[in-house]
DNA sequence: TCAAAAGTGTTCGCGATACACCCATGC
DNA sequence: GCATGGGTGTATCGCGAACACTTTTGA
């Protein structure tokens, strides 16, 4: 094993051991959370995982192997979760209160084989947000979660430790990224409409925006192609497709700064 | 003991508790540094730490203890190094690269009296910016250090492990801050004339601004009270003097979000 | 034919920029 | 008096906000 991976294990004595291994290579005290953002039904929304025989939900995250960076941890973790590769992913802020995170007092009911220092009593946590297409991911169950949802960042249940907080935090990065920079195209599937994509942006905002406006902003980027094609089916005009053109992001990237 | 603080220790003996209190007392694998502006010679600075017997410079940093947050460390560490309390601080990054501080390499040869486990071959460390009055810091050494200076950031000597790197990013969030938030004076002392308040903003932004418009647009956030006396003794119109109103900061900073 | 929604053009106002002009001070 | 630099006013440009008008589509 090269890499922590508690998804389907056979038995409980591989998973004892993929537990040991995980402990064994892995930075103790530090962690990493993921506030992983999609699109869906025109809601902005948070991929969340209910913690095992409980009604509490956590968002994806884990340790930091010996051997790999704190960003090299979060894009594992996230492929791990989700199946995605190369996804879009930002740092945006370590979280570090004392009591912020007691794992060995969440897990002291569980009579699990190992002892106590398995389990930390603190630990901060680097939290990272990340922006995937919805319809690509295939979400991952493992050992310590028996359901996983997308849920809208207003309508979180009750979550794990700081986790609330950790979303609300992540919120507010994106919020404060996306007005200088497009970078939500890795939200949208690779065809879309420009009255999708101002959905995308007002579901991130919260907020309305003037269609003319939007558009005409969105196209001085220089990073859209419009397509021939139309999305027909609605009871109006037929929208043009466009397609993001991942050179122009980048040189309008540098651009920028 | 209730902090690590290796300060006047008066022997040896005492200096080897002061660390082994430290060990048995911090988080593992993490730490804090800081990069701490000043405002001098017209001149932004940053604080740096020569490390003791050798030519290699190191920003002030330390490990977080059990019983308090990632913001009080750095509180701490600041206060301890520059005697200032109620500092501006700002986490911005968090740097996790596998080999960027290896601390038992660093010391291996230093022959102290503790076993290897002590330090650490891999932290993480979270960064923090610092904004202080020049002027009011009485810059602290100890046992780790044999020289403290104020250095503009692009002259920086030859610097340990990533703190290179951590100078510039921390200069690039406090650009991107100062654009629209004007917490720069807590750089200032406390009166100062529009001219050197400018020289401080081309000093950050490495840019030179317009005298007229750079007036209107401070003087319109009102956070400003301008003074009857003036400067004098330059070759030219006296200047006024100013000085910030802490409340109308703090109105201006709501009024924003 | 009509309602709904997309596409496009025009106007307005504010804020940033550039720059002009006057004022005060030491040499 | 004059060079230097501070204080203030004004013209202009660009961008975003607001909104009007046209076009296309399914029902």
């Amino acid at each position: 094993m090269d890499s922590a991976n508690f998804g389907n294990l056979q038995d409980f004595a591989e998973l004892e051991r993929a537990i040991r291994w995980a402990f064994e290579n892995s930075m103790k005290g530090i962690s990493v959370d993921c506030v992983v953002f999609g699109f869906h039904d025109n809601q902005l929304r948070v991929l969340c995982l209910k913690v095992k025989g409980s009604d509490i939900w956590s968002l994806p995250g884990g340790h930091i192997q010996l051997n790999e960076s704190v960003d090299e941890a979060a894009y594992r973790i996230l492929k791990y979760r989700t199946g995605l590769d190369h996804i879009y992913l930002k740092q945006f802020y370590t979280f570090g209160e004392v009591n912020r995170a007691n794992v060995r007092a969440m897990v002291a009911g569980l009579k699990l084989p190992f002892p106590p220092e398995y389990f930390e009593t603190r630990a901060v946590s680097v939290g990272y947000y990340a922006l995937v297409e919805y319809s690509k991911v295939r979400p991952v169950l493992d050992f310590m979660s028996d359901d996983i949802q997308w849920i809208e960042p207003d309508k979180l249940p009750s979550m794990i430790f700081d986790h609330h907080e950790i979303v609300a935090t992540g919120l507010k990065s994106l919020r404060a990224q996306i007005d200088h920079l497009p970078i939500v195209y890795h939200l949208m599937p690779d065809t879309f409409t420009m009255p999708e994509l101002q959905k995308l942006h007002e579901a991130i905002l919260g907020e309305e925006l003037d269609r003319a406006n939007f558009q005409k902003r969105i196209l001085s980027y220089n990073i859209l192609e419009r397509l021939e094609e139309r999305r027909t089916g609605g009871a109006h005009k037929a929208p043009f497709l466009y397609r993001f053109i991942p050179e122009k992001y980048q040189e309008f990237l540098r651009s920028e700064f």
